[in-house]
Formats: C-alpha cells, sequence, structure tokens
DNA sequence: ACATTAAGTGATT
DNA sequence: AATCACTTAATGT
C-alpha cells in the first residue's frame, strides 16, 4: 500500500512545511519512529514520558480516566501534531495525567526530552510549532467543553460521529454503541437508543459494529 | 449446534 | 439520562 520510503523521507513530508530545514536535520538524527496499531494504547494516566510524541500519519485519540477507569474524549491529535499535555508531562518528568490511544495505525515519532530546550532557543520555527500546538488543543478542549455543558446528548453524540468521520475520512465508523458510550461518558443503552432516533431520521444508517453517516 | 458478543426494549428511578 | 433485566440478532468456533 505505501511505497517504501527512508526514515528522513517520512520526516520531510510529514514536517518539512513546518519546520526549517536545520532542526529537520536535527530531528532525524534524534528521532525515532514507532509504528503503532488501531486502539493501541500510547500513553496511560500515570505514566512517565522521556519522549515527545508527534504524530506523522494517522490520529490519536486523548481522553481523561477517572479512578473507576471510565474515560472521556477530550481532543484528538492528527498527523504532523504534537500533543501539548505530553510536552508539560516531559519537562516537568510528572505523570500523565491523561490516556493517549490510537484511532488507526499510526506512525508516530519520538523525540527525547533533552532536546526540547536547546530546540526552544535555537529554532524560530520550534517555538511556533509548540506555541501553536498549545494554542490548537486549548481551542479543541474549550470545544468539547462547550459541548458537554451546553449540547444535549444526542447533539453531542451527531458530532462525535461528524468528527470521527472526518478525521478517518470515512463515512463508515467501525464502533461499537459500547465504544462510543465510553469515550462520551455514557452508557451503551443511552447510545444506542439515541442512534436509532438518528437512524429513524435519516441521519446514520446502523450495523452491526458499524455506522454509516448519510452525510458530514 | 452452541457460546459469545452486539444491539434492542420495557420498566423503573 | 441512567440502570436493570431481559430479548433478539449476528458472529465465531
Amino acid at each position: 500500500m505505501h511505497e517504501i520510503k527512508s526514515k528522513n523521507q517520512i520526516i520531510y513530508d510529514a514536517l518539512g512545511y513546518l519546520l526549517e530545514d536545520a532542526l529537520l536535520e536535527e530531528i532525524i538524527h534524534v528521532g525515532q519512529l514507532r509504528e503503532v496499531q488501531l486502539d493501541e494504547v500510547i500513553l496511560n494516566v500515570g505514566d512517565t514520558m522521556q519522549m515527545i510524541p508527534i504524530v506523522l500519519r494517522g490520529s490519536i485519540k486523548v481522553s481523561r480516566e477517572n479512578d473507576a477507569g471510565e474515560e472521556l474524549l477530550l481532543y484528538y491529535i492528527e498527523g504532523g501534531d504534537t500533543c501539548a499535555m505530553t510536552l508539560q508531562c516531559c519537562v516537568r518528568h510528572t505523570s500523565s495525567e491523561i490516556k493517549a490511544t490510537s484511532m488507526e495505525d499510526s506512525l508516530l515519532l519520538f523525540i527525547p526530552v533533552e532536546m526540547m530546550e536547546n530546540w526552544m532557543h535555537k529554532y524560530k520555527t520550534w517555538r511556533e510549532y509548540i506555541l501553536q500546538s498549545y494554542h490548537t488543543r486549548l481551542t479543541e478542549l474549550m470545544e468539547t467543553v462547550d459541548a458537554i455543558a451546553f449540547m444535549r446528548l444526542d447533539e453531542r453524540l451527531m458530532k462525535f460521529l461528524v468528527d470521527q468521520a472526518k478525521l478517518l475520512g470515512s463515512l463508515e465508523i467501525n464502533l461499537t454503541h459500547q465504544k462510543i458510550a465510553e469515550d462520551l461518558h455514557s452508557s451503551r443503552v443511552v447510545i444506542s437508543r439515541l442512534l436509532k432516533q438518528l437512524e429513524v431520521k435519516g441521519k446514520i444508517k446502523l450495523l452491526r459494529n458499524k455506522i454509516i453517516l448519510a452525510s458530514i
């Protein structure tokens, strides 16, 4: 499916338009590529990280988890992006407050934390990249807060489906009602009922393990 | 054919 | 909107 590319090419393709050449050279030198599979947990609550992850291909979902192991989806990280929470967790050597799970087979680039400070001083594009990342995460987080506070669950569910479809580039969503309920921190029965309503309204079509959106 | 898992439903809070 | 208790449907072995 994919042509075989060198690490060099992969990094240039994914980040070349964002970062300056000298920095890219350093990244190629110290960065480690890692492929992750669908549903692989990349970072768990309580974990500590010594590496900063950047998503090159694919997408990652970031969620919060309570003591009972119940989750709540916070935001997604797409190609070319990194996670501000993880950065913070890295430099301060504290344990993670969040959980990161891959939503599809993805390719990640890990960069040792030690480089952070040096690069912050040395490269303007790195500073901008990190600041931009913070900004994007915060914006998305606020969007999620708005959804939880102001939207009804059926609206939130529809938004979830549309977001999911946009992110994965397909109107077919391969998730069980149970999984959706977990991400939205609701219960399976409730989600099943709301999905049924959406189907009656013609917005979606329900199959086993699969939901098909009529449109985005 | 049987077991397992996903999804649907009525009643109750 | 959540939970319980149960049914029905789809799928794997």
